[in-house]
DNA sequence: GGACTATGCGTACTACGTAAGCTTACGCTG
DNA sequence: CAGCGTAAGCTTACGTAGTACGCATAGTCC
């Protein structure tokens, strides 16, 4: 059997975990980037055999899923959510915007795998909270939060999901500095948009 | 040499062109899925040896970039824009959205491969226009169009750019109905948002 | 100490992108 | 019409990917 043995009896202890994949993977995407991150170059960032890799995890796609999974519960653990709804959101979309931005190599995968339902609903919870304080029904609230997130990622992607993203993590690591801030102007400009239309479109309703 | 040979004199004559090429890889991407997207299996469905391709293009992610940049100004082209920069906002979601519906196996395409500048501007031209005329300067007016685009590929991303996108195109490839409308419902409350949203944002300006 | 069990590894298979060099099929020139 | 120049397409081959299979290994428990 596959993966997650029941402390049962016996057998050889592991030398990996899991956990340890999904940081090593981490690892290896930040530093060498995304066509880097094969299950023999992961292997050898943890000195285990690519075919090692098998017993802890089903296959490569499970470990680029765990990827997603950990940078997202990771980057709004303890998300500070403020009283209101509104603040709610941008905290949620900074915090979402500042994950992906360390992550640039991590953007496409984040686009491709969708975040687990038991990784994204302790989230949601948070902000369904404020919502609801504010009289929002659920449906419009799970809207309000969704637009927000799939604007950051949609935007994160037109910044670093593309261009490079696969160099060596130097060749022009640091964006421009100008269209950084170019980028984050844009970025606050539709996030308040989305904000401010959503107050309104509670108004009249 | 390679690709865009001067009709120059004498050699054998094509079988095959780029834009062919671009043709057949939409109909494997659409039928097959995108994992399907190989350049021997391209090639089979024109009825040549992947090595052929070659002749054409550099190199498989050249082609890729060319079924976006396919889509994209197809998808596009002919834009009715209104006499409004609202409503040119929403014509232009609502094309580039159906045409993210029609081919759900590109949207990680698009997700990861910028559009090309010269297919990008002629679009973009037409809508900076109605901007224009309505006072809007040229940054703010890009900033909205791009919020616009980004949202719309995101949404598009959470609604089909996940899931099977591999299957054999037949596996609950028409979502759920009561999903799509949910999916629908969600798309126009945060278009609407951002739309009303940057309005107002013009207002208090 | 021996049985049991889960882990890690070596090997091998298939499929990918693509480099190199050869063959083929045309238009042109004489 | 012969044959030459040229560009298109093909064959073969290399390196690397994901991963199936079976064996060697290293612990726990009796």
């Amino acid at each position: 059997m596959n993966q997650a043995s029941r402390p049962g009896r016996g057998g050889r202890p592991a030398q990996i975990s899991a956990d340890q994949i999904t940081a090593a993977a981490i690892e290896v995407l930040d530093r060498e980037g995304l066509e880097a991150l094969t299950m023999r170059r992961i292997g050898a960032h943890l000195g285990v055999a690519a075919m090692s890799l098998y017993r802890h995890v089903p296959n490569r796609d499970a470990i680029l899923a765990r990827v997603v999974n950990h940078l997202f519960a990771t980057a709004l653990a303890g998300l500070d959510a403020g009283p209101t709804w509104t603040g709610a959101l941008t905290a949620f979309a900074a915090a979402y915007r500042r994950m992906l931005l360390e992550h640039p190599n991590a953007v496409p995968l984040l686009a491709t795998h969708p975040v687990d339902p038991d990784t994204a609903v302790p989230v949601l919870a948070v902000l369904l909270e404020r919502f609801d304080a504010a009289g929002v029904g659920q449906e419009e609230a799970l809207i309000r939060i969704q637009s927000v997130g799939v604007y950051t990622l949609g935007h994160a992607l037109a910044q670093v999901g593309t261009r490079g993203a696969a160099e060596g993590a130097d060749a022009g690591a640091a964006q421009d500095g100008a269209d950084a801030e170019y980028y984050q102007r844009w970025f606050d400009a539709g996030l308040q948009a989305l904000v401010t239309g959503f107050e309104h479109r509670g108004a009249t309703r």
